[in-house]
DNA sequence: CTGCGTTATTAAAGCGGTTTAATGATGCTT
DNA sequence: AAGCATCATTAAACCGCTTTAATAACGCAG
């Protein structure tokens, strides 16, 4: 590959010359530029992306940061992605999707900084290393969920109405009435399950209902697929508790596995067990039978706003922590009703 | 942020010992390792990713390249995403997804060679500057997709056998009683169209039948949406050859253009008009009514193959060019059947 | 003509690492 | 005790570009 020096050679020019016809940041002479130009061509010259970027400090590069232990790319990670790449399109950025194991991360040889301008922090919990690593570096991070306690009000996020979101299903269900709803929660170290939970508690409270702890259960962060827990944990409470009728489910794979679980025990849906999950993954759908009732999250936007923060917070003169909520709707489809005595 | 000066000079060794710590290239001893590793965590030093990459001339990034145009990320996409990021996962690379705008590569100031070791071309075309470029500068390169004419027998590449798969679907229409069968191919200039309607072409000759011309269509490459393209053209189509009874789309956005079409002219499906599309997409899968029949394309598969073609090119001495083909399944729902009368 | 302000170009000094060739230390053989 | 591998460390060159400070070229007013 041709650089910088036989373009400046073959040109009669100097390096610095070539560098500024083609980064344009001081005026050539129109001459000058032609002929630099032609010979770039003929020497099928391209300037060196990482020369460029050791200089100038910049790589109008941006980093999606997925917590490495979990790579599992569902429908809403790919919505948001959506989200995240046409933001990148319009501005001309490049997206690096951050996917090292934890066992290369962790090897002295790999270390290094991170070879971007800003990074978007997928799925926070609650001890993020992460967080605290890019804030020591002065790498600008947007979090989408929200951060942990300590670092809400330095860094900017995105995040739904978590607890709202939690609270008017609850409210949703109550109204149906359902008095005993199981809570199959996200990990308890995120902190979506944190602002869930008070969400469904609230609700419950509001409504008169006193909130019994064992009605919520959280997924464990590693081991068991949601899937899996979501049988299981279904299985165990609808067994151990016949009063329960109804489901709040993490995830719709989650909520499959109520399905599944239901099913099982002969409950018929909704008739018997009302089932919601936080999700508008259609991807299964074909598998819900009746068709689950869930939230519209939007994660393309979740995704698109983020972006849109990292680039306002790259360009802005003094960073200030913003965050955007974005709103969530109640999607109704066959999977809730008012509750009927079990085993009739 | 700390340079490994500072670290050489904070441990009394030099940086070339220092690097040597860090790149594990050459012995260091225990205790001088130990005495740099302190030094580098106590200025929270980290090798500066541009450049090492510089120096040593690799990255570890990858790169996955979608022709500029099309940011049209669907679900199988999305799926071969997925199957990409699993492999670059379990190696230790990092994912660089080239998402930039025509328009911002034609301009001067942003030319430069790509910042990877390697790179994935999705969706070929029949003049691809893309393959010839990176052939140019030595960039390997896996293509997803058959590669044009000229390439085919230089570069490694993933496909599907797309002429079997029309021909099998073909051949499944005509056994149910199908002889007018309306092709909704994908762009003229795109391969993979080609490899299609060859397949559709030659099922129906081995049937007996004449392919007429007419009765293949193929979607522009810019402009009108698939579900545009797919409404448009079956309606066309439809009023003008009634003898129609069964209608191959490109996608499953194609087929829901096709749905809505039929729905317009009143048309059932099946009963009426069968329906189907190179597809195993189930996002889209509430919205159809029938279940739409399609084709398993195991996206992922081709994702996670390509990239480890990919792998292999980087590793190996002498590269060769190696094709894979992942074999795909018919999916039997319920958008087609024997023909009826129309009109009855 | 001289002097001065502009503008275009260049030489050289980074950017922060890796790598090569040379040096120094160490132990082992003879 | 000298000679000689062996191994760890270092100084310096280098990767290919950007950028600063200096220089050259030019036009124009005085």
């Amino acid at each position: 590959m041709a650089t910088i020096d036989d373009v400046a050679k073959a040109s009669g020019v100097s390096k610095g010359t070539v560098s500024s016809v083609f980064s344009k940041k001081r005026p050539i002479s129109k001459e000058v530029t032609e002929r630099v130009l032609a010979a770039a061509k003929s020497l099928h010259y391209k300037p060196n992306y990482w020369a460029r970027s050791l200089a100038s400090r910049t790589t109008r590069i941006l980093g999606l940061n997925i917590r490495g232990e979990s790579l599992e790319f569902g429908q809403f990670h790919h919505s948001l992605l959506n989200g995240v790449l046409r933001v990148c399109y319009d501005n001309g950025y490049r997206l690096l999707v951050n996917t090292l194991s934890p066992a290369f991360l962790s090897q002295v040889e790999n270390i290094s900084s991170d070879p971007v301008d800003g990074e978007i922090l997928l799925d926070p919990i609650e001890s993020d290393g992460r967080i605290e690593e890019r804030l020591q570096s002065g790498m600008p991070i947007v979090v989408i969920g929200r951060p942990p306690g300590p670092y809400e009000a330095q860094v900017s996020y995105v995040d739904n109405d978590n607890a709202g979101m939690a609270a008017q299903v609850t409210r949703y269900l109550i109204e149906l009435g359902h008095t005993e709803i199981l809570f199959l929660n996200a990990p308890v170290s995120r902190t979506v399950s944190e602002d869930r939970g008070a969400g469904y508690r609230n609700a419950l409270a509001l409504a008169g209902l006193r909130p019994k702890p064992e009605l919520m259960m959280h997924k464990p962060l590693r081991g068991e697929t949601a899937h899996a827990f979501g049988y299981e944990a279904a299985l165990a409470k609808l067994i151990a508790s016949p009063d329960i009728t109804a489901v709040i489910a993490d995830t719709d794979m989650m909520a499959l596995g109520v399905y599944k679980a239901a099913e099982r025990l002969g409950l018929r849906i909704p008739e018997q067990l009302s089932v919601f999950a936080f999700s508008d993954d259609s991807v299964l759908s074909p598998e819900f039978s009746p068709p689950l009732t869930g939230t519209r999250l939007h994660a393309d936007r979740l995704g698109a706003e983020a972006l849109q923060l990292l680039l306002e917070q790259l360009n802005a003169a003094q960073k200030s922590a913003k965050r955007v909520l974005v709103p969530t709707e109640l999607v109704i489809r066959g999977s809730c009703a008012a509750p009927a005595a079990r085993g009739s």
